[in-house]
DNA sequence: ACCTGAACACCGTTCAAGT
DNA sequence: ACCTGAACACCGTTCAAGT
């Protein structure tokens, strides 16, 4: 959506402001990612924005409707940024977790733009090109359409998801950070065998993976899982029955 | 974290507000909990809150540190309840796929509480029930130790991750929801084959499921890839042939 | 011991008036 | 044609003063 509210002709004719700046579209999302890359998430409001491009913050509103319709343009600048610094391999399962690794970096920079971008549509040139690239590495791969769809929409809804989730455990004080895997090692691995069994035999492997993202794992789970099907779905004769062994990554 | 600042010896002697209202912990999540059900996510705030108990919302901070801390005390409540209307039958997969259902439910109505209990842990005593019973579901499927810790992990995040999206999706008026729908027939569904085969050929798949949330599908998904890895993980012998086709779902 | 009231430092958004 | 300034209706949080 967020169609830009001044005319595209209007826009040579267009004033500075009182400090020399002259608006744009795209200066405004430019400033945007600056402010959040240098100040976190956080310090994205129409007010700093403003003061940041030395405009009356008001004056936003003539290029988004919302800020809604802001995030969605930040949003579709980073999808384009993303798919242009990839380079795809050929094997669609390496490059699909390649993708995923770099959009869920982005979304785990920029959790207003992800979660806007979860659940609604821009149909800007950007959000186009990954939907046409991501299904036709699905596509090519072998995946039937229904198929394809069903696992491009999991897929970017997962890193899309994770990298919100995991943004705002980043953005904790470094110190309240370490209070929390303080619990898992005070808390959790301290509960008697008798009363929490199953807490107390995997309390090693709760103290070291919990503090993580569980981003990775659940991108490998989810690609084999894609694997596997894939292999159901080959007449049996092609089938290679060393696809499903090798293909199951194993944990460290 | 989040331990109540009253401290409980003095809890009897407090006196009533103005209204005649007696502050508590239990009462303010109550309250909060029926806020948020009864006018969304958005509805609750600390001044909202303090309106509703007919109290000062300066008072709310003697019971909670800050607004994160009332949310934690709200997701333990939900985790609570989401445990004491499920019933597990014993067949791992099953009980598995029916919590997530239930969590991706409470999530989806609390999302700040879902994000915050994402990476916040706090040692109160409905999480560490809920701990201990999913890693027993995954330990006496047959998941090694390291593997039930790290499908605990995505699961519950997962669950978590995807209410928290979905919820935003909700929280969007019904016009808006349906004109998102439509920029899938209008736009993509329109684009032409020679420019963007994989999207022309998908289209019907496209419009019919990305208005949808992606979670029972990553669910499933996410089931498959675990079923998948405990079958690998057995002894040669012992694995029946049979298991990853009648474990994989297929799609509607 | 508990709660209030006022204050502080913020938000997003609208719209008449200015240049 | 574009931008500003003031206003509106909100936020979370702190702390001295009141009961």
């Amino acid at each position: 959506m967020s169609e830009r509210v001044v005319p595209p002709t209007a826009r040579q004719r267009r004033r500075p402001t009182k400090q020399g700046v002259v608006l744009s579209e795209a200066l405004i999302v430019e400033t945007a990612l600056r402010l959040i890359e240098e100040h976190g998430a956080d310090a994205l409001s129409v007010r700093r924005l403003g003061r940041a491009l030395g405009a009356d913050p008001s004056s936003l509103y003539r290029y988004f409707r919302h800020t809604d319709d802001l995030m969605l343009a930040i949003a579709d600048e980073l999808i384009g940024r993303t798919l242009r610094t990839w380079r795809p391999t050929g094997d669609w399962r390496a490059d699909l977790r390649d993708l995923g690794l770099r959009m869920h970096a982005g979304a785990l920079a920029h959790p207003r733009a992800a979660v806007l971008s979860s659940y609604r549509v821009t149909g800007r040139a950007y959000e186009i090109q990954a939907v046409e690239t991501i299904l036709g590495v699905l596509r090519r791969a072998g995946f039937p359409d229904a198929e394809a769809v069903r696992i491009y929409h999991v897929f970017v809804d997962q890193a899309l998801a994770h990298g919100a989730l995991d943004s705002a455990s980043l953005a904790m004080p470094k110190a309240a950070r370490e209070a929390e895997a303080a619990v898992w090692r005070a808390t959790y691995a301290r509960l008697p065998a008798d009363t929490h069994p199953h807490i107390a035999a995997t309390a090693r492997h709760l103290v070291a993976d919990m503090p993580h993202s569980s981003y990775p794992a659940a991108l490998d789970l989810l690609l084999s899982a894609a694997a596997a099907r894939l292999a159901e779905n080959r007449p049996r004769a092609a089938r290679p029955t060393v696809t499903l062994d090798t293909s199951v990554n194993t944990a460290p």
